[in-house]
RNA sequence: CGCGGGGUGGAGCAGCCUGGUAGCUCGUCAGGCUCAUAACCUGAAGGUCGCGGGUUCAAAUCCCGCCCCCGCAACCA
């Protein structure tokens, strides 16, 4: 039970506002944090902020500010915005922190003195010169992919000059210094996972993706850039020489590292023996979009990890969500189709965003955004079916017993409906037992929309069940008190349950019903068991705490 | 070219790995209830599960072939 549970998202660039994608990533990662806390496992969520870079650098020479101030403002609306979506992090990423940079360059530092036996060689690292083509203006060599169909480099890149450039690159292919293969080290990894039962990447079929393209792989990976190119980056360890920055591998991956809990700056360097405070965290679970899977995360993160002294069994495990698309085509800042999350979550609440962006996708697939969805789930399944549910029981309570139940009831023959309907509240019980038992099944398969459908099915039964036993026919024959009593006490244990079940994705909701329920007992997953409110308890006044959304979008 | 995803009643999806009454939400139609957020409940209509073969007692599910849609330069989860 009470493993500890790290989990990362990608850090965001900042060079613009957050969309919906970005929302998504993040409530995805925080239902599921919440969610082992629920169960009682130590939970440890990391996210943030990627801030350097050459875009970052243009942005803010356009802006004429400089790039700290940049990144800040953006900085600023990520984390008004997670604030806005309760989301709830324990760990913010940003790369220009000190302390990142320190544990970027100690880390550098480490695989620079990584040297081969005998000589002044690092294993991992080499300089190297680059002559080539080179695109001013988009400030990148060339290859012959950029080539067009007359193999001359079209006007996107010109103007277009012939250069040589040093830079640092880490191995990631076969080669004598390094006495062994990053490649065949990384497919093996993949398929021993695989077999093992603990995929490296989740959903699988991605798997298969991964393995192809490192099968592809060939030469290795250019980590800096010249100064005197860009500026806004962490500069290498004077020990390389003067002049070198890194570029965006061993930055922003890096960060996973840095804020990790139990910071490990150099964790190859760890002590022996007793599992230090970084090791009992590490692998994380690390939530990504899909699009950097290959090659960031999938192929250069692994082998980063192995070059710092990790071991196969510290290799993370990398969740790869899908996108949400807008009226079936993909979401982009060029086409002006990019759905603001911050106005979503101003127009409708937090609760609304988080409970579609949850419950309209399955995890690792595509979902198509729409707003006329979003307010249909939200009224179907919260306002009508649960909201309703736990206004009419509230309501019901107040009105035939003053607010009080009396339970948990003893199902005797006494308590059968003599109206030859079954009786009911068995049902609802064995329903509650089988969707409670469920619930984790699905939850600890990143699920989220089935983990949602145990407790809006629920709501669905325990509806049903209100019609089966009609109490307010039972109000009116005071011989039926009994089954009044049981009835009520069935309703409002549901929902205490149903509570409990939702409160990863809803939080103020459950929060809130826990609130009207007039209920400060434990929100965990161990206390949804039939039968925890206690005799006599007196229920709360009713407020709708979803309220109908009646206006469609304009 | 290649890699990957998808094609399931009017709409949007799940199911496919681990074959065996095709499920969910919305919509439509008919009925019921009155505790409740004009909410709730019941019933009905509506599907050759892209097409064609194959395996099997049995295929949406496994195998082969084909057709169509989407993603794989940049912005970008």
């Amino acid at each position: 039970m009470a493993d500890p549970f790290f989990i990362t998202t990608a850090i965001d660039y900042t060079n613009g506002a957050p969309h919906i994608g970005h929302a998504y990533e993040k409530v995805l990662a925080d239902v599921l944090a919440r969610y082992h806390r629920l169960k009682g496992d130590p939970a440890f969520y990391l996210t943030g902020v990627d801030q350097h870079g050459q875009k970052v650098q243009q942005s803010a020479e356009k802006k004429g500010i400089e790039p700290q101030q940049f990144v800040d403002e953006i900085t600023g609306k990520f984390t008004a915005l997670w604030e806005k979506l309760d989301v709830r992090y324990d760990g913010w990423a940003a790369t220009t922190d000190a302390v990142h940079k320190e544990c970027v360059r100690s880390n550098l530092q480490m695989l620079w003195d990584d040297k081969v036996p005998g000589t002044d060689r690092s294993r991992w690292i080499y300089r190297k010169t680059q002559r080539g083509f080179y695109s001013v203006r988009q400030e990148q060599f060339l290859t012959d992919k950029e080539r067009n169909e007359q193999g001359e480099f079209g006007p996107e890149w010109q103007p277009v000059e012939e250069r040589e450039e040093e830079n640092f690159y880490f191995r990631l292919t076969a080669h004598e210094d390094l006495g062994f293969d990053p490649k065949q080290w990384l497919l093996a990894l993949i398929d021993k996972r695989s077999a093992d039962g603990h995929p490296l990447v989740v959903p699988d079929f991605r798997v298969a993706e991964l393995r192809n393209a490192v099968e592809k792989l060939d030469g290795d990976l250019c980590i800096s850039r010249p100064a005197a190119r860009l500026k806004w980056g962490i500069p290498f360890p004077e020990t390389f020489g003067a002049g070198f920055v890194t570029y965006v591998w061993f930055d922003a991956l890096v960060n996973y590292i840095t804020y990790a809990p139990g910071h490990d700056a150099c964790y190859a360097e760890r002590a022996a023996g007793e599992k230090t405070e970084f090791q009992r965290w590490w692998p994380p679970l690390h939530v990504i979009g899909k699009d950097i899977l290959i090659p960031a995360h999938g192929v250069y993160w692994p082998i980063m990890l192995k070059a710092l002294g990790f071991t196969d069994e510290e290799m993370p495990t990398f969740l790869v969500h899908g996108w949400w698309n807008i009226a079936g085509a993909k979401m982009s800042k060029s086409e002006g189709n990019v759905v603001d999350p911050d106005a979503l979550a101003d127009k409708y609440g937090a609760e609304a965003l988080r409970y579609y962006l949850m419950a309209d996708i399955a995890t690792g697939k595509d979902a198509d955004f729409n707003e006329e969805r979003l307010i249909q789930r939200y009224n179907a399944d919260l306002a009508n079916s649960l909201g309703n549910l736990l206004n009419r029981t509230l309501s019901m309570a107040a009105k035939y017993r003053e607010g009080k139940v009396k339970g948990p009831p003893v199902w005797d023959s006494h308590l059968v409906w003599d109206t030859g309907n079954p009786p009911a509240s068995l049902d609802v019980i064995a329903a509650i037992k089988s969707r409670v038992h469920l619930f984790p099944e699905d939850m600890d398969a990143h699920q989220a929309q089935f983990g949602l459908v145990h407790a809006t099915h629920l709501a669905g039964v325990a509806n049903t069940y209100v019609e089966l036993s009609a109490p307010w026919k039972l109000a009116k024959d005071s011989s039926q008190a009994e089954k009044l009593d049981a009835v009520l006490y069935t309703l409002a244990e549901s929902l205490r349950i149903i509570a409990i079940l939702i409160s990863p994705v809803l939080p103020k909701a459950a929060a809130g019903i826990f609130a009207q329920l007039n209920w400060t007992g434990p929100m965990t997953l161990d206390a949804a068991q039939w039968g925890g409110l206690p005799d006599g308890h007196i229920l709360g006044i009713p407020t709708p705490i979803f309220p109908r959304i009646e206006a469609p979008a304009s």
